[in-house]
Order: structure tokens, then C-alpha cells, then sequence
DNA sequence: CTAGATGCAAAAAGTTTGCATAAGA
DNA sequence: TCTTATGCAAACTTTTTGCATCTAG
């Protein structure tokens, strides 16, 4: 998952400057137990650091690193975005978004390459990307919502 | 797709009143060529009207909406929400959007049934909805593109 | 050295809220 | 009539932008 120098490599081919910043950026996410950090958080994860970045450039990394294939971002209807890091091999990245606590967990399988295709075919649709939440129970809140709901 | 009273019986079943503004927001969504508006494009549509409604009203019209079922909240990335109305099967509504124009069109099949109970046995999530978006080039836009890009 | 990046503060954009007034039922 | 809904304006939250300063290369 993004190797050593990959970041580094990437910006500098494309004349972007690798920044302390920059690098905590990605290593917040990739540190982070979610791994899906909204700029709010990334902010907070660095705020101790040495390299702590302000809100503006926070925002302004998440952008450019999204834009060169650094960075995914993704929503889930909380009214803010967070972003994740690409990883190998393409689109695997499905979320499951628990409706009681709201973690969100990864699905890695490839599900949906059968539908692209077909969507491909009966739309003329060019598919570059996808996007796919199931939102409903997690196993950990099953057993609680039983009682309550 | 929405019976002529659905919305009056269900609001009023819940203790809710049916005014005209309500009325005149779903009426302006079922009207729309695109079905998905933004709070911002519902406002708009209302403008000219007899039963023109404020922004504040907009929004929490959509929000008791879709709590009672009667609208969809979904989100493009767009930094904005949209709302759709909820028709009759359930959640087969997946979207196309176009990276090049925007457009949002409707793929109206099932294509995760399969799926949702892969990841209920797999993952022990009980899944009680989905989103489904495939990002890329929409059939109008594929031969402009080749020579842009 | 020099273009590109950062920080700070101000401004946008989208959404929510308080309160007096209007209007369904 | 009486409670719920609306309008208006102000407040909040998230994200963007301008500009002087700093820094990677």
C-alpha cells in the first residue's frame, strides 16, 4: 500500500513538491485505524506533529493528491468528505456503513466487474469508477438492535 | 410513482400537515427532467410559483421527507445533497454519472440482490439499503472526449 | 534563486436554527 | 382555535481563496 517513495515519485513527475506536510497527509490516513479521514481529522491527527499543516492546506492537499490518483474521496452522506488511499489494483473498494454506530467497514472483492460490463454494453456508458455503500447493521450491533428496535 | 395523495395520506398518518409547499417540492422533483435536485434547485423551481417556499423551508421539508420515505437523500460528491423520490420496488436505483457533463442517469435493474447477500453471509451485515454509482463517460460525451483528451 | 507551497484570516457555499407570524385541520 | 409550518435573518459547518511569507529543488 504505497510504497516508500511512491508519493515523492508521483509528485515530482508531475512538478509538485513533496512537502513534510504532504507526507503527513498520507501518513495519517494510512495510519489511521479507519482509513477513511475526513480534513477534519487528518487536521487533528497532525495538530501534535512537527509537521502539522493548516486547515487551508490540508483541504489543498487532500485536492491535489486526489487529483494526481493519490488519494479516493469518498461520502457517506455525512454532510463532509473523506478520502482514503488507492490502493493496487483498482476499484475493489466497497463500504459497509453501519446505521447504529457508523463505522464503515471495506469489502475487498471485486463485485461489481460483471455489472460494469453490462453497463457498458446496454448504456454506452464508459465506466472509469465506482462508488458502492450498503448501509444497514453491523454483526457487532446486530444483537444490541434486536432489544432496542 | 407516487400516487396523487400518497404524500397528504402519509404525512397526515404521521401527524404531519400536507401545505402546499410540501406539495409543490415533490411536485417539482416528479417534474424535473434530471429527478435529482439539490435543495438550491427545488428553491429554483419553486421561485415563479403561487406556493414559492423559503430555503429554510426547502431543507427541512427534504429532511422530513426523507424520514418518512417518501425521498431518497443521495450524493454525488458533488459538496451538495440530492434528493430523488422513492418509487414503488425498493432500492434498484443505481446511477450513471458522467464526468464530463454531470448528467446523472438511472440504470433500473437489480443488480445487487446477489451481492447484498453475499455480504450478509460473508460479513454478518444486514444490509437495509445501497448506493450504487458507476463514474465515467456517458454515451453523448464518449466521441466529444476522444479528441479533448 | 525562484516557482510553487504554506499559514493566516477572510470569504464562500451549503445547511441549520430561533422566533414571530401564518395557516392547516 | 390551537398546534404545526413558514419566512426571515442570523448562526454554523465545511470548504475555498487572497496574499504575504517560506521553502524545496
Amino acid at each position: 500500500m504505497l510504497a516508500g517513495d511512491t508519493l515523492k515519485t508521483k509528485l515530482r513527475s508531475l512538478g509538485h513538491r513533496c512537502t513534510s506536510q504532504r507526507e503527513a497527509i498520507v501518513k495519517a490516513i494510512i495510519d489511521s485505524p479507519e482509513k477513511h479521514l475526513s480534513a477534519e481529522q487528518v487536521y487533528g491527527a497532525l495538530s501534535g506533529e512537527e509537521s502539522g499543516a493548516a486547515m487551508a492546506t490540508v483541504y489543498r492537499t487532500l485536492d491535489l493528491l486526489e487529483q494526481i490518483g493519490i488519494l479516493r474521496k469518498v461520502d457517506f452522506g455525512e454532510g463532509r468528505a473523506r478520502y482514503e488511499v488507492i490502493t493496487e489494483s483498482g476499484h475493489q473498494h466497497h463500504h459497509l456503513v453501519c446505521l447504529e454506530c457508523g463505522k464503515v467497514q471495506e469489502v475487498r472483492q471485486d463485485l461489481l466487474s460483471a455489472l460494469e460490463a453490462l453497463v457498458a454494453d446496454e448504456y454506452g456508458f464508459e465506466v472509469k469508477d465506482h462508488m458502492l455503500q450498503f448501509y444497514g447493521v453491523c454483526a457487532e450491533c446486530k444483537p444490541k438492535s434486536r432489544k432496542s428496535r
